[in-house]
RNA sequence: GGGCGAUUAGCUCAGUUGGCUAGAGCGCCACGUUUACACCGUGGAUGUCACAGGUUCGAGUCCUGUAUCGCCCACCA
């Protein structure tokens, strides 16, 4: 600051937008989100949840890393050697689909026509930019994040983690490769996950097909009836299913609806009563002939598959139901989920019907080279040509579809590797049971420990570019010299590698996956060999022998769940990496507690032997006015930058913390923004879809995120913000006025210690309530309770600091003699002030910090002293027990009571400010010792005049009563009193009291209340029933004087 | 279908181990530019604590059930 520096110059409004930018740039150029290591202090680190290198983040990310940053930057003032460490995630198929968009609707080409390395390159370069992006956006929020350690999930330190796991799961023999049906998109060719799907009731068909039994014996039926809603699947049928016991199934069944229906509200029932009455009609019709088919099954008889004439058997599964469809199922192994658990149980064949452009493969026979939906019309018409149709209902379908191509899913079974779960699915769960790991809330943990429960093998493999390739070379063997060869070659390969011999028999595509092989003579066998590093020499030369490489990539989850190590070096042990992990806390959002935090368990378990965070606090989600989840693709989302703009950073960040709670999810309304009129209007289901909206106020048309037109484009945008943010930049505007008014009236500051004698009545009074503030908020943050925390500041700096102390203030800079020992408790208080609020609104409190720098250098009660250059670096306050006080906090409240009264006075008789009026306390003689030294505050506060205090005190002829506690106020109206308002509060008074009266009182004569509450409640409620009995005396006596004066 | 959570003022939310005469902000009403702040100040009005039972001297708080909403997981031949 020069020396020209005047606070009255500071503007009325704290100008973020410039504060931010320079307030940044200083913490980074003076390099303080470094973190070291060899210090010897006590470590606290933080991984950043990585956020998606495809897009912007929006208010969630927002809230996520503003509690981060809450955290650490608290941590780092109590001393803790802090690290936050950042980076994104490569989020393989998001990504890729983003950039692949891109290249269809700009180029109009695929990602065969570009290829697998060119097409990488561009998302590389997609990469950048936004993750440039991001990175921005954080340090906008203010994160503290160590950049110069920023990672990336796909980058070569991380690249580097992922093939040591990958190798060391892999030797462990935790890997395996295996089949399973992902979902196709034979549009985009490429399989999708799960949550890339969503379901879509269509109209369709539920096609009756029959089978020819072979060979029937007498009395058998010559046919098998099944049904299905995809008739093309048959071609790829390898059985027919019926129940093995369709009466006790149809018996279970119906035991189970006769006790729902008991329990069943009555719109229910009649759901319920038709199913009972299905199941005893089929009891009736069908069962005989499911239990000839049952025997049959256990015969070991089969059908004919019709159009492939293939035999195929005919089986007992549970998963055949005998109340739905015809009670006998086609088993499509390869091409549906459900098909395919039975396929494993009974060890079927599956056979695949589907190329991966969604055309049918040669096992399709003379349907080969259709579409999907070519062939289901033509095998419907075959069959019926053959006289093998049944009955064809409508029926709608809840059919999948994919959500990047919008064309149905084609359920396909593929190769793919795993990762066998129970062992490290068990280490992951003691974790959590034995508290090594803690979840906050707890409730979190059951939904942990559950889906772990389940040891389901985790299939890593993505048929994707984009991602850590699977470093697994594969190399097909016609016979077993061959294979021996190879097996000879590669013990004599130098270095480290494992292999794994994958067995099949000959057919490999009609035969089940099998370790165990019988005749080894009919077998051909499969190296898998898995590389822990690059080595280009010994992977050409593998190439050479005939190996390829894996062509998929890992699942994101997988190296994300490597997160927590592998951005601090591992494998490589490093100083970084034996200071900070285990890191100490995780913040992260629910739906990724198994995805994520469950993987990141068990791979740091693995891998470091020890867990990943000692804690992890799952925050609220932030959902827009109907209570739905934002999302950029319903279009409810919220940019932060919006909100940082309008609000500023400080708001965005007190305005979530103030809002994370700890059962609530966030609530928030969201409003476009008018670019012409600043005019706000609310975001409806309607509105929040479209490309432009009309402002309601001037009319005037704006684009919105959803704009691609050019005319759309040329509009100016409209922000999407919310008015919840409006509490946060109010509260930092009042901190900033209430800062600049400290800051001018500092002129003149002389540092000194201050003794305790000479502090005022105000501020042994502030100091108290400081120090139980600062035990509370730090407890509260301590304790992931952030809104607590913000709620604790919010109050205590508006009411306490902001409306009183600063207030009584004002009359003691008047006094010359007041005036020193007021600045120097005045900035000492500001100073700790700015500290606690410092977290959560970082920009704000560092500027002010600065300001204060300039007018109190030198500062504190005890010594004075000269206190750090940023506030990022100052000392964590620690409540101080030797000023915490209970008697002058209650003192203090009184004189808040009785100066309330003295202004409720002056409201209900409409007085204006400026009229000065008189008033008299009755009280008892100490509590007049101790108010009347406050007179002057009473008139700077309320415009009031003390003329008597004590017991003594004449009562007023014309006047109007408040009663705090056991004292009195009067305010003497000499004339001008408005009668009928007196009266009329006075009378409301009395009948609230007199209800408060006979509450109580019955309460009180209720004998098994007096004999059972404990003593001490039973007390209180006599006390507070004498208190308000006084009162009622009171209002009574001043409605007795009212009526005279009327 | 399974699990979890929510339901408190017009709106968004607090409300510790049951002791409540239920709070805050916004909005609303009245007054007000008093030298930090109108993004402000002072005062005021506003509630069948979703519903129904139960436990208890006492329930917003604990238990059971119902309704509505949300989230996660599974499933949907």
């Amino acid at each position: 600051m020069t020396s020209s520096f005047s606070a009255n110059d500071l503007p009325k409004r704290f100008d973020f937008t410039g504060a931010q930018k320079r307030i940044y740039a200083s913490w980074e150029a003076r390099n303080l989100f470094a973190a070291r290591t060899g210090t010897g202090r006590e470590p606290f680190s933080i991984v950043i949840p990585p956020p998606n290198v495809t897009g912007a983040l929006h208010l969630g990310h927002a809230l996520n890393n503003t509690l981060q940053d809450v955290l650490i930057r608290m941590k780092r003032m109590q001393g803790f050697e802090t690290l936050w460490m950042p980076g994104t995630d490569h989020a393989g198929i998001a990504t890729q689909a983003v950039v692949e968009r891109r290249l269809r609707e700009e180029e109009q080409k695929t990602r065969h026509d570009l290829g697998r390395e060119k097409l990488v390159e561009r998302i590389w370069a997609w990469k950048d930019q936004y993750e440039q992006r991001i990175i921005s956006q954080l340090k906008q929020m203010g994160c503290s994040c160590d950049w110069q350690r920023t990672r990336f999930t796909l980058d070569e330190t991380c690249a580097r983690a992922v093939r040591t796991t990958f190798f060391d799961l892999f030797r462990k023999q935790l890997i395996y490769r295996g089949k399973r049906l992902v979902n196709w998109d034979s549009f985009l060719q490429t399989a999708v996950s799960d949550d890339e799907v969503f379901h879509e009731m269509v109209e369709g068909h539920f096609w009756h097909f029959h089978y020819p039994v072979i060979d029937p014996l007498p009395g058998e039926p010559d046919r098998v009836t099944v049904a299905t809603t995809r008739p093309e699947t048959m071609l790829g049928d390898t059985a027919v299913a019926v129940h093995p016991d369709p009466a006790a199934a149809l018996d279970r069944l119906e035991t189970e609806l006769q006790q729902r229906l008991a329990a069943a509200p009555e719109r229910e029932r009649e759901t319920i009563e038709q199913q009972l009455e299905n199941v005893s009609e089929r009891r009736s019709s069908m069962l005989p002939a499911l239990e000839q088919l049952r025997d049959m099954a256990n015969d070991g008889r089969q059908v004919l598959l019709p159009l492939m004439e293939r035999p195929i058997p005919l089986i007992t599964d549970e998963w055949a139901k005998p109340d739905l469809g015809t009670g006998c199922v086609k088993i499509t192994p390869a091409h549906d989920a459900n098909d395919y658990d039975v396929g494993q149980r009974q060890q079927l064949p599956m056979i695949n019907i589907l190329k991966k452009d969604g055309q049918l493969n040669a096992n399709a026979g003379v349907y080969q080279g259709l579409s999907t939906t070519e062939a289901r019309t033509q095998v419907v018409a075959d069959l019926d040509q053959q006289g093998l149709l049944g009955e064809v209902e409508d029926r709608e379908i809840d059919l999948a579809h994919s959500d990047r191509s919008k064309t149905p899913i084609e359920p396909l079974l593929a190769d793919q590797w795993f990762v066998k779960m129970d062992k490290l699915a068990q280490l992951a769960m003691d974790a959590v049971t034995d508290s090594r790991v803690q979840i906050f809330p707890e409730r979190y943990a059951k939904g942990y420990l559950d889906w772990l429960g389940e040891k389901r093998d985790w299939p890593v493999s993505r048929q994707l570019w984009w991602g850590h390739r699977i470093p697994i070379w594969s190399c097909s063997c016609a016979d077993g010299s061959e294979l021996e060869d190879l097996q000879q070659w590669l013990a004599s390969v130098p270095g480290d590698l494992s292999f794994q011999l994958e067995l099949t028999s000959e057919q490999n595509e009609l035969t089940r996956v099998s370790e165990l092989v019988e005749d080894a003579s009919k077998v051909h066998a499969t190296v898998h060999l898995c590389l822990p590093e690059e080595h280009p020499e010994l992977q050409h030369q593998l190439v050479e022998r005939g190996f390829v490489q894996e062509e998929d990539v890992l699942d994101t989850w997988f190296s994300s769940a490597l997160w927590p190590h592998s951005t601090l070096g591992w494998p490589e042990s490093n100083e970084a990496l034996d200071t900070f992990y285990p890191t100490s806390t995780l913040i992260t959002s629910r739906d990724i507690i198994t995805l994520w935090v469950a993987r990141m368990v068990l791979m740091g378990l693995n891998n470091m032997e020890d867990v990943p965070f000692r804690e992890v606090f799952i925050h609220p989600k932030i959902l827009d006015g109907y209570g739905e989840t934002m999302s950029k693709s319903k279009g409810n989302g919220v940019d932060p930058l919006d909100v940082i703009d309008k609000f500023g950073a400080d708001a965005l960040r007190f305005g979530l913390a103030y809002l994370t709670t700890e059962t609530q999810d966030v609530r928030m309304p969201v409003q476009l923004e008018c670019p012409h009129c600043q005019q706000s209007i609310d975001q409806t289901r309607e509105n929040r879809e479209l490309p432009r909206v009309e402002c309601d106020s001037c009319k005037q048309a704006f684009s919105t995120q959803w704009a691609r037109s050019e005319e759309d484009l040329a509009l100016p945008r409209g922000a999407v913000v919310s008015e919840r943010f409006e509490i946060a930049r109010n509260f930092c505007n009042k901190l900033w006025n209430a800062s600049r008014f400290v800051l001018i009236n500092l002129e003149g500051y002389q540092p000194a210690a201050v003794a305790d004698e000479e502090l005022a009545f105000e501020d042994r009074w502030l100091l108290s309530r400081m120090a139980t503030v600062t035990g509370q908020v730090t407890e509260a943050l301590e304790g992931y309770r952030f809104a607590e925390a913000s709620r604790t500041l919010y109050d205590f700096a508006w009411d306490e600091f902001c409306s009183f102390y600063v207030e009584m203030a004002k009359a003691r800079f008047q006094d010359d003699k007041a005036a020193p020992v007021a600045r120097r408790v005045l900035a000492h208080a500001l100073d700790q002030l700015l500290r606690l609020l410092h977290p959560v609104i970082p920009f704000i409190t560092e500027g002010v910090w600065e300001l204060l720098a300039a007018a109190a250098p030198r500062r504190g009660l005890d010594e004075p002293l000269q206190q750090s250059e940023s506030i990022m670096t100052a000392d964590w306050p620690v409540p101080d027990a030797s000023h915490r006080d209970v008697v002058i906090e209650e003192q203090f409240a009184l004189f808040q009571q009785v100066l309330g009264a003295v202004r409720e006075i002056r409201s209900r008789q409409g007085l204006s400010p400026r009229e000065s009026i008189e008033f008299s306390v009755r009280c008892r003689d100490e509590v007049a010792d101790l108010l009347k030294p406050m007179d002057g505050f009473f008139v700077t506060m309320a415009g009031a005049t003390s003329v008597g205090w004590g017991p003594d005190v004449a009562v007023p002829e014309n006047n109007a009563t408040v009663r705090v506690q056991d004292l009195e106020v009067f305010v003497d109206l000499m004339g001008l009193i408005d009668v009928e308002a007196e009266i009329e509060r006075n009378q409301k008074l009395k009948e609230r009291l007199s209800g408060q009266i006979s509450g109580k009182e019955k309460k009180l004569s209720n004998q098994q209340f007096v004999d059972r509450a404990p003593a001490e409640v039973v007390e209180r409620e006599r006390e507070s029933l004498g208190k308000i009995k006084q009162e009622l005396a009171l209002v009574e006596e001043a409605l007795a004087r009212l009526g005279k004066s009327k």
